[in-house]
RNA sequence: GCUCGGGUAGCUCAGUCGGUAGAGCAGAGGACUGAAAAUCCUCGUGUCGGCGGUUCGAUCCCGUCCCCGAGCA
């Protein structure tokens, strides 16, 4: 039995999702979900979940499925893909993941470093310690333990400043070590067929902001009003959701609707642009589409001719 | 009309006790191994409102004019 994957990326607004229920419905397919954020279940309309319609033309799997408080990783979206594309697989069926997280579908496909499952009391104590002491402190302290990262990482990285800093702590391996060791994949049998949508910035500007509005009509406001009354922390990924932080802020009347909404357009774009960036130089495909979805049918027939 | 503030990078503003200026945001590019819609890195010549004056030298001092804001008439 052939193990074939098709993986569709692309950045935000560049029509990927759509792509991924054209494919799945020609390939007997299902659609799997590889985004940070259409993860959480509390804001389906701004993370562009798929609607009920979608559903109900395709299946879809791991979307909504945890709540906002939850802080996922990638390593827990892996272990989730790994097990639905085995299943998918089981069911003699085609998985079609899809999303803009380029560090999931990277991981997904080239593997990861087989660093031990993260203590949870630990990955605590040092965010806790980054906050207390800064992380040009708390870069200094990596230093001691692991130069190799440590010259590699800015001074002002919390993100993998502090990871580094934990993994140090947890195992008493330096990250840069666990680097050396080789990456390890989770689907070590799968048949990878990578379709990539690569379009131009204008085109997809234009489609952010269109994006925008449509969630503000679908409902967007309310959504983030629910959100705010759960009065969960800021840094929770779900929480820093494209339009989640701007529109709150207009929520707790901080600024006006219009500010929020102008700022929430343009934190899109920006993001839109780093995501370019990555699969432009990080991911490697077997198609390239370069302008967003729009149907083309010519697309759909060279990813079933590949399979 | 008078008084007081202001007029400096696309925007918000620092600053120069006189030696032609710098942050944040925006913009452009880039990185990316357990927060990734996150996090970070690189890139700054602009008649320092106009015109005169003082000075070796003015964006900074003086005069004058223009514009904006506040107050008083």
């Amino acid at each position: 039995m052939n193990k074939n994957v098709v993986i569709v990326a692309g950045p935000t607004a560049s029509g990927k999702s759509s792509l991924a229920i054209d494919i799945a419905l020609n390939c007997n397919g299902v659609v799997v979900n590889a985004d940070s954020m259409q993860i959480y279940k509390d804001t389906p309309i701004l993370a562009a979940c798929p609607s009920a319609e979608d559903k109900a033309k395709v299946e879809h799997r791991l979307y909504e499925i945890y709540d906002a408080k939850v802080n996922g990783t990638v390593v827990d979206w892996l272990n989730l893909a790994e097990a639905e594309i085995r299943k998918i697989w089981g069911e003699g069926k085609l998985p079609v993941v899809v999303g803009g997280t380029g560090l999931y579908l990277d991981n997904l496909i080239n593997g990861t470093t087989p660093i031990p499952e993260a203590d949870e009391n630990i990955r605590k104590k040092v965010r806790n310690l980054c906050l207390e002491i800064g992380v040009n402190e708390l870069h200094k302290k990596l230093a001691e333990v692991d130069p190799k990262s440590a010259q590699r990482l800015s001074p002002n990285d919390t993100t993998r400043v502090t990871r580094a800093y934990e993994v140090y702590l947890q195992t008493g391996i330096p990250l840069s070590v666990w680097h050396e060791k080789p990456m390890i994949k989770k689907l070590p049998d799968a048949r990878f067929l990578v379709v990539k949508i690569c379009p131009e910035a204008k085109e997809l500007d234009e489609r952010c902001y269109l994006r925008f509005d449509n969630m503000l009509q679908q409902g967007a406001l309310a959504e983030v009003v629910k959100l705010a009354e759960k009065n969960l922390p800021e840094n929770l990924p779900a929480m820093k959701a494209l339009g989640v932080p701007e529109l709150m802020k207009f929520v707790r009347g901080e600024c006006s609707l219009e500010e929020a909404v102008n700022l929430g357009k343009l934190h899109t774009r920006q993001y839109a642009k780093r995501q370019r960036t990555w699969f432009a130089h990080k991911l490697n495909a077997d198609i390239c589409l370069q302008e967003c979805y729009k149907g083309q049918k010519n697309l759909i027939n060279d990813v079933k001719n590949r399979l």
